[in-house]
RNA sequence: GCCCCCAUAGCUCAGGGGAUAGAGCGUCUGCCUCCGGAGCAGAAGGCCGUAGGUUCAAAUCCUACUGGGGGCACCA
């Protein structure tokens, strides 16, 4: 019995108690009231409320003039008689909370233990084709706090959404081409020359060594030719640069489907001499909303609610990075990805409504082809973290300060719109102050557990679930129920921070069941049924906890 | 000036219209002759920024205001 079937079960209850009211009232009307959809069942915070709590009779009342509690009533007599629940009992200004026997409810220990891995998945984005494209961070300089917050969201989000059958490609957009690259090569060039940073160019300790390492790829770059010198400082420097961000994202257990490279869109066709850009330009001509103006090539992107019109082709013929925006939005949808999603800073906010009119502006649906999350900047204690303040804290130097899972837990555990403060102190004191220990600690429990009970000769060679009827053990049955929900849930609204969230809760209840009910007899005590079905529920709480970490990317230790 | 996000315990943060608003850290009190004390049990700590509105029901939805963060290029 799992929440689902409960409700199929109390839908059909009440569409049957609706119908008796309305034809006692001579009532021809049909209309249902409540769709099954709105039937949700929702785990009371309070257990003296139950194991599930429904609404219904609340929401019934009103249109069929009932007083909500008889309605209610009415309902729970029925439900009662069901297969499975123990009691429904009807409580407050109407809910009516169930109960289940145990039975029942302990079933669930070995649908998990025999699920493994495949305990969580479920279909609700079966047939959605989604590319996400995240971090997309400039291959000019390592990868900082920030780019780590839109990684370890990104990557999780990624996850939920494919556990929950969605056809998806993660994405790495590189930003290889342009003036930013030109600049990098150069501030490079100048430190391999022992020359200060030019105008605009790039500071840092890491240009520096950049510079070094190229010059040991190649010795003799300074005797070329200057534009020579540039491009391969600048080509070496990008390599070098792009494999240590590779690496950095690795090390922190995200990987990466597509990396793209922008220079893809401006190369040219050799056989049409066209590049994907020009191709894009051409393209959203065809739809009708390119115009020129000033010698400039513009979309008219306040046809889909922009605030202003953008150029894509400036006066002196060169093309802006939105016209590169557009070429690459184009080619995701022509290597067959309905849906695009963008997650970006706040600081790239402004971004949101020329991205939104480019769907428009090809033809697609603004409102379901294209979707842009925003996620809040991190800060220091409040100090805003820029390169010119030389505040900035970079991905690997975290790392080594948190250790790869706190880190990705602490960035993973907070929605995206939330704004984070993290204190350096405690990132660097490798303290239990993150949850993540918590439930890592759970976890190794659980498996502590499961080899004490092998040698101890407990096994799960019998399985009663009619015996788990402590407490504590309908409790962590309730919470275990609801991890395929709260992946599904997590995906639809690519908010990850809700698995963090529920392991933390399955951690507290395994720790109280723990507390309260052995699995390994004390002493010479015999052992029971009792104990080998506890191990399946030690188990089945094991997994669900190695596989709500895995979602957030965070390991799942059998010692600590 | 216009636009986006946020405001919940001392601190960092959860809380998809429901019952007595939660967790971690910090403070205080208990619990290891028995499966890991990185744990458990309990205490203290809150005009959910302010004012209206919608609803049987608002921390949650709507409006205005206040305070904080971010953004408004023929840059990338």
């Amino acid at each position: 019995m799992n929440p689902d079937q409960l409700a199929d079960q109390l839908y059909a209850i009440i569409t049957r108690v609706v119908e008796a009211r309305r034809a006692a009232e001579g009532d021809s009307v049909t209309d249902p009231l409540l769709a099954r959809t709105d039937i949700r069942l929702e785990r009371p915070k309070n257990r003296d409320h139950g194991d599930w709590a429904s609404n219904a009779a609340m929401r019934l009342a009103k249109p069929l003039g009932a007083n909500p509690r008889e309605l209610a009533q009415e309902i729970a007599l029925e439900s009662e008689r069901l297969d499975g629940v123990a009691s429904a009992e009807v409580a407050g200004p109407g809910f009516i909370n169930f109960r289940l026997d145990a039975a029942a409810a302990g079933a669930l220990a070995k649908t998990i233990v025999d699920a493994g891995e495949a305990y969580g998945q479920n279909v609700t984005q079966a047939g959605a084709s989604i590319n996400l494209e995240f971090v997309s961070a400039n291959p000019t300089g390592p990868l900082h706090i920030g780019h780590t917050r839109w990684a370890a969201l990104g990557d999780s989000i990624a996850r939920v959404l494919k556990a929950s059958g969605a056809k998806l490609a993660s994405e790495y957009y590189i930003n290889d081409a342009g003036s930013q690259m030109d600049k990098f090569g150069a501030s490079v060039l100048a430190a391999a020359k022992g020359e200060p940073t030019p105008e605009g160019g790039y500071p840092g300790q890491y240009i520096a060594d950049l510079a070094a390492a190229v010059l040991e790829r190649e010795p003799g770059l300074l005797e070329l030719p200057d534009d020579q010198a540039l491009e391969r400082a600048r080509e070496l420097a990008y390599e070098l640069q792009l494999a240590e961000i590779r690496q950095a994202l690795k090390d922190f257990n995200v990987e990466f489907d597509v990396w793209f490279s922008e220079r893809e869109l401006h190369a040219k066709n050799a056989q049409t001499d066209m590049s994907l850009v020009d191709d894009a330009l051409e393209r959203l001509r065809a739809q009708g909303h390119v115009f020129e103006q000033d010698d400039a090539v513009w979309v008219r992107t306040t046809d889909f609610g922009d605030d202003k019109d953008r150029v894509i082709r400036r006066s002196n013929g060169v093309y802006t990075y939105f016209a590169a925006d557009a070429a690459y939005y184009l080619n995701k949808s022509d290597r067959g990805f309905q849906h695009k999603i963008y997650l970006l800073g706040a600081d790239h906010h402004g971004y949101v409504h020329r991205l939104r009119a480019l769907a428009g502006a090809a033809g697609d649906d603004p409102d379901a082809d294209i979707e842009i999350l925003i996620g809040q900047l991190v800060s220091i204690n409040g100090a805003k973290l820029s390169k010119r303040a030389g505040n900035i804290i970079e991905l690997t130097d975290l790392q080594k300060w948190l250790g790869t899972d706190a880190l990705r837990y602490s960035l993973a555990r907070s929605p995206a719109d939330s704004p984070l403060t993290l204190d350096p102190e405690l990132l660097r004191s490798h303290s239990n102050d993150n949850p993540v220990y918590y439930v890592q600690y759970a976890h190794a429990r659980t498996r502590s557990v499961a080899r004490n009970a092998e040698v101890a000769g407990v096994t799960r060679s019998a399985f009663a679930p009619q015996l788990l009827t402590h407490e504590t053990e309908s409790a962590l049955l309730g919470a275990l129920q609801e991890f395929p929900r709260i992946v599904a849930q997590a995906a639809e609204l690519r908010e990850p921070h809700r698995v963090a969230r529920y392991v933390e809760e399955v951690a507290g209840l395994y720790h109280k069941w723990y507390d309260n009910c052995r699995v390994i007899p004390l002493g010479e005590e015999p052992i029971t049924d009792l104990h080998r079905t506890r191990l399946w529920l030690n188990d089945a709480t094991g997994q669900v906890i190695r596989n709500g970490l895995a979602l957030v990317g965070v390991s799942a230790p059998e010692r600590m």
